[in-house]
DNA sequence: TATGAATGAGGATTCATTCAT
DNA sequence: AATGAATGAATCCTCATTCAT
């Protein structure tokens, strides 16, 4: 859990707010520097790089989802609320910061990248063995249907969460996410049942 | 529909195969000209543009989608089956081709062009509606569950071959797409069960 | 005087209107054929070079340009009449055929091209040998004012001539070129007089 | 009245000498960077585009033109001593500086940018207004000839000193313009009189 | 800690020209 | 006589980065 100056967590809100709104392409130094304010030699005093940027980023976006993550697993609910409170905390919080949804995508992004790519990999797949480490509790309990592996539903309910947001994102934040999501929990919960 | 010269053809190849190794960052006029093996200014004999190529790309993949899903329609298959073969023709087509996998992820690629953007969430709902199009028919025929919405098992079905995709591109194309699609499947098909 | 073949004639032509909208900087090959209705290649049947169509358009100039000034030095007219001749033909030339009003910028334009300066330059003292001819003619004739040099005289008329002309193309041929000069004339002419 | 920094003036002077020497074809980056002694990119610390500089080699000849003709017009001497001096300043600046005599023929050079053109306009109407002004109150006290228009007068001078320069342009610089200036002067000053 | 100035590498694109057909 | 395809050189411009201050 690396730490960011304040100028630091200044640099990584600009760049996620640019990647957000145009895309990797738009992430340049300068573009960053004007963002915060500053000079672009500025950015070389609080990152070494600007991969170290990009990195941070990623960093900063697995911090954040850790701590979620943790605060449902030791929640109290039951299983399948704790789904829905993960289901629910996503598109709150997209829906509050548009810009946000872009982490969604970054396994897209830095294709060029192994290390970065990497990265990206183990904080989906932690996601992903969380979400299944839930199911398999509910199954346990026999309130979530046991003919389908954990794993299998982990995936449909993912997947999505995923294609919601990008067809969101696609219809340029033109819906209501948050009250598409809650439509669409309904009927997954139902698909969820034993 | 569009026709393509031979020259066309072979640049929007190159073009694919570059996105898919190094993406959208690779896609460079450089690049291009090196992987069809002529200078740089020879491209623009073939498009009036970098964008044109791009486009191209775009609509290349719209016609053989357009074929593909159409084919599957007219068919005789009963709707589960023809939701069967969609799904396995992506996994199949994808394990064949890797670079091709490429196309599901263009929106993220984009994001400084709403043309562009507009056409792929275009692209997206064609194929969408032509899936719930078959659902709703496997649901009048009592074949498909009725108690949760075509369009809700078309998100979780699409979400959850996108999400299988990009998880094989993340690991590298390092596991078997076609037989994890096919266990997916069965277990899929279960959940569409009335 | 040269023969050009009916397709040089044409290439020519397409040159002086390029260069009458929009500069020597749009006078390249692609445009020229473009303009022609051929393609690129096919100018090379007609000239060797780009540089021997801009020689080509110098020269045909040339070649209009004299025969003008023959015709009027070889007229009966008075000096004054011939010098009122010359001048008129300018102004109702161009305008009948803006484009043509680049011919008297030449200079200009080729800059960088030694051998063309020198060319124009030629043509240019030739022009104004012609004029001071008739002027003295007319002061010998007691027609015209003696107590200023022919030499001077002409350069006050050419250099009002071409004056207006660049104040006609600056204006984006927005006044009638031939009204206008046919005012300052009558004030030339008095200004010629003994 | 824009202000210049050093660079920024070196740059409009290096511009300048290029576009006399070789006309407009030689202002590029290139050039213009290896004239100053930097890189290409160097430049665009400094002007934001190749256009920009083009901008402000106008608008640098113009600041100077306005204050020489205001400190002409502010004198005491008399309207004929005045076009004298105005007449002069250009033969002797030029003289200086064969490069400079290339403002005068800016509006040959931006045939494409009707802005640009629109700016040139503007500066060569203000001066000739300026000329027309000193004329009017030259006839007013009877210094200068009543019978013809202070604005024919104006075009006549003028034009006969944009010809001559031209002239010495395509002589290579090879007469000293100032002695032809000279001698010429003394026939125009006759032109004038009553 | 910050900046103004600079740069090498590389970006897309246009140019005049050549060549096989 | 004409063309489609190609190209080396040059165009303007942007990028991430460095350095002296």
């Amino acid at each position: 859990m690396k730490n960011f100056s304040d100028r630091q967590g200044e640099i990584i809100g600009a760049a996620l707010g640019l990647i957000g709104d145009g895309g990797i392409q738009s992430l340049t130094i300068k573009n960053i520097s004007h963002a915060v304010g500053v000079s672009e030699p500025a950015l070389y005093r609080h990152f070494t790089n600007k991969h170290e940027i990009i990195q941070s980023i990623i960093e900063h976006y697995d911090d954040e989802n850790k701590k979620a993550l943790k605060s449902i697993v030791d929640s109290e609910m039951l299983p399948v609320a704790q789904l829905e409170s993960f289901y629910r905390r996503l598109f709150t919080q997209f829906s509050g910061n548009p810009a946000l949804s872009i982490t969604l995508l970054f396994n897209e992004m830095f294709q060029n990248d192994q290390k970065l790519l990497h990265r990206i990999s183990e904080i989906m797949n932690r996601t992903q063995a969380c979400i299944i480490h839930i199911i398999e509790k509910g199954q346990g309990k026999n309130l979530i249907r046991r003919d389908i592996s954990a794993r299998s539903l982990s995936t449909v309910l993912i997947g999505a969460v995923r294609l919601t947001i990008t067809r969101w994102r696609l219809a340029n934040f033109g819906f209501d996410l948050e009250k598409e999501g809650s439509s669409l929990w309904g009927e997954l919960e139902r698909l969820l049942k034993p």
